[in-house]
DNA sequence: GCATTTATCTACAAAATCTATAGACTATTA
DNA sequence: TAATAGTCTATAGATTTTGTAGATAAATGC
């Protein structure tokens, strides 16, 4: 389950995007566009400007801007920041491959295998999506197509192990 | 990230399909053997056997046994039973298209909209992996073709909005 | 310079969740 | 009827999440 503090990074992000290329808008703007507490926000914004995400003016006519375009920001990057590593199992880390400590069996790490290739389907998506393709298109998404009903999806190619 | 809770329920129910059809394993012995506290263990295996996974007989020679066959028994029901519904998302229970209490404009929805489609991906493996799957092949996991490298993942056909 | 505005920083607190433990109880078997 | 093994309810400790408070620092306009 995605943290509430990840969905209103994304969403903080989507209304920068939308305001004027060089322009700012205030933390308190944000907050009550998006409706997010304004205290909470302001450390999520200072995360993203840490990460680079963001740039900020201080005093009249201060705020925040990005500081990527949006084709630039991808949501896998913003989760990541967010929520550390996003992945189902803690020692699935980005490229990682260590073992759990208590993986003591083959069993443990069947389980774990499967595991990585939900986080591999899960990167796939979230690093193939950019604000600007939620921005362009609110049909949309990302470049992936999407015409099967729910039930009956098909086939997944190339997840990595 | 996926629970301990869930993941000693993997383990337990992999436990299980070792064992003869219709012999019993006691609990402390799964927990020994998975290296499970067996006080949370109890908690665990009554889940599942309120469920329907598993059965259990008391007193001397009792204990548990799979109620279905390891072929039968899905990853992703498993889960949906230990974490609640297995999305990112909190309005994103399975099939179901009820708004998030605070998604005031198409921002957020285009958010959820991308999760929609993680959730979509990861439920096509999770749903496509059973138990026997897992002790037929130590290096497989389901029916998904795996051979790419990580950082290369190339397309996901039809997952579903 | 001074007041105002706005971001920055550190610490803390309330709430929720996860993980695990305790202990009494019930059913089964020998 | 004693021993074994699952059942049930309550609770406790730890961690994480979510949010708040209050002081500080920088920029701007007058």
């Amino acid at each position: 389950m995605i943290s509430q503090k990840s969905k209103y990074a994304l969403r903080a992000l989507l209304a920068l995007a939308r305001i004027a290329p060089g322009e700012t808008m205030r933390i308190a703007a944000i907050a009550a566009r998006e409706t997010i507490p304004k205290k909470f926000l302001e450390q999520i914004l200072l995360d993203l400007k840490r990460a680079g995400f963001v740039a900020s003016r201080r005093g009249k006519h201060g705020g925040y801007l990005l500081l990527r375009s949006p084709e630039e920001i991808v949501f896998g990057d913003v989760l990541r920041l967010m929520e550390g590593p996003f992945v189902p199992l803690g020692c699935l880390s980005r490229g990682g491959n260590r073992p759990c400590t208590d993986c003591r069996d083959r069993a443990l790490c069947a389980v774990r295998r499967v595991f990585a290739k939900v986080a591999a389907a899960s990167d796939e998506i979230l690093d193939g999506t950019t604000l600007s393709d939620l921005l362009a298109d609110p049909k949309g998404g990302s470049a992936v197509a999407s015409d099967a009903s729910m039930g009956i999806a098909r086939s997944i190619s190339l997840v990595k192990m």
